[in-house]
DNA sequence: CGACACTTTGAAGACGATCAACGCCGGTGG
DNA sequence: CCACCGGCGTTGATCGTCTTCAAAGTGTCG
């Protein structure tokens, strides 16, 4: 029984929270336990789509290739997170990423097609997809907004609030979970960019030093959280700090 | 019945195709027609989320308001797209984006709570749904990637292609549909910029007079089409051009 | 005709990318 | 044990791009 291995925390995972105990039991039974080093490629692009996967622990990075050789990170994704869930429900022909195991991570592994099945026969389980689905699409459109209308100070700040918020890091201290090459790499700018933006912060109450954070007063830097959000408060960040 | 108003190209529609008739009456049948003349708001941000939206014929603009009074264009929707389907099946509280007709519209309206039983009972419509949700995460990414890492110049090239792709337009000449103060909104820049961005497409095959467009040779702004695309050519301005 | 929204152009300034150099650290091998 | 190396991070200088402010031109609709 798989079950053995996952944590307590797994209540709160968008693909399972809510189901009842035996679509639960049901879906964890299709599930394959894998388990992946750091470096190590689970897939790349163009591959076909085999299984949605669920992380259940470690970090896995997303990530393309520009035309120009670079790369770009699209998402660091952490215990509880799915992968390829948009690539099985939409329609698309292959992983649209590559997919790098940045921490030793387990992995649970779900085929396409029985999915696909599953969703069409627990419609509980459908809708858990499309809510996890539909707040991803709706993120990405967060994103993109930032993207085009922040400047890099107000991308970092916003990064590493939303960052301590999402792992429930303590604000006044805590150590960044990955390199700043990657992050840079996720936020879409160049190390140097952040490394800049960085001692700008300290200013406003973000101190960062080697791989040390501090938060001070996160009212305080409201102004570089989510532009948006003083208006548009719908930023997860602001949700989970207003709490 | 309301199906004397729809045009035959709903069996392309993303939120109908693939469905069998019985299917496709039954979800007609919970619809209810509405229109809207330019200008008109037909929710804001915040309000209740009381319906999902096909618009069956004219043009609608979802936009949000930054915290120093500017408003930033989300998406300029046409027919066959669909409203607040991600708002309805995501976890939110309310409209999380302003929506304000630009061409005058017929539009279908669906109540949510009707929306959620209907995808309940009936697999195949929560597939569609499923993928359609899932595309427009999709794109949403892709955006986000294009917002980081393209100049002004390739997002406007990018985007005129994209125009005329999906509207079935003549490259070698068509009209905007719509203001240029409302594409620079959307692509996330200045007027100014797109102005200027505009007159050096013309040098890359592409011409801009007024309201009238066209693109002279696809191949040969490739560069300025969807950086991404050359390796990861999953961009459906792409893959429409191929065909 | 005149008001007004839309568009274009110019000049100045801010911002981020790029190139280059250096410091820091962990690992390898002599 | 030390020397060397490669990956990572910081800092400085320069350059191109986009925003901003200002002004003038274009169009439409009353």
């Amino acid at each position: 029984m798989p079950s053995r291995i996952l944590p307590d925390s797994i209540h709160r995972w968008p693909l399972l929270c809510g189901l009842t105990d035996e679509d639960k039991d049901c879906l964890l039974a299709g599930g394959r336990i894998r388990q992946a080093s750091r470096g190590e490629t689970l897939f790349r692009y163009g591959d076909p789509v085999a299984h949605l996967c669920l992380i259940v622990s470690g970090a896995v990075q997303l990530f393309r290739y520009t035309p120009d050789g670079n790369s770009r990170t699209i998402e660091i994704l952490k215990a509880g997170q799915t992968i390829c869930e948009e690539e099985i429900m939409g329609s698309c022909r292959g992983h649209r990423a590559n997919a790098l195991v940045v921490d030793h991570a387990i992995l649970m592994e779900f085929p396409a097609a029985w999915i696909k099945e599953t969703a069409k026969k627990h419609s509980a389980f459908a809708l858990n997809l499309l809510s996890l689905i539909s707040d991803q699409a709706h993120m990405a459109k967060v994103e993109a907004e930032h993207q085009a209308s922040m400047s890099a100070t107000q991308l970092v700040a916003c990064f590493l609030q939303r960052l301590c918020v999402l792992h429930d890091f303590d604000p006044t201290g805590f150590d960044l979970p990955y390199s700043k090459t990657l992050i840079a790499s996720r936020l879409g700018m160049e190390v140097e960019t952040f490394s800049r933006t960085v001692t700008k912060l300290r200013e406003q109450g973000i101190t960062v030093e080697g791989k040390r954070v501090s938060i001070r007063d996160l009212r305080r830097i409201e102004q570089y959280v989510c532009a948006f959000c003083s208006i548009a408060d719908d930023c997860p960040t602001h949700q989970a700090v207003k709490k």
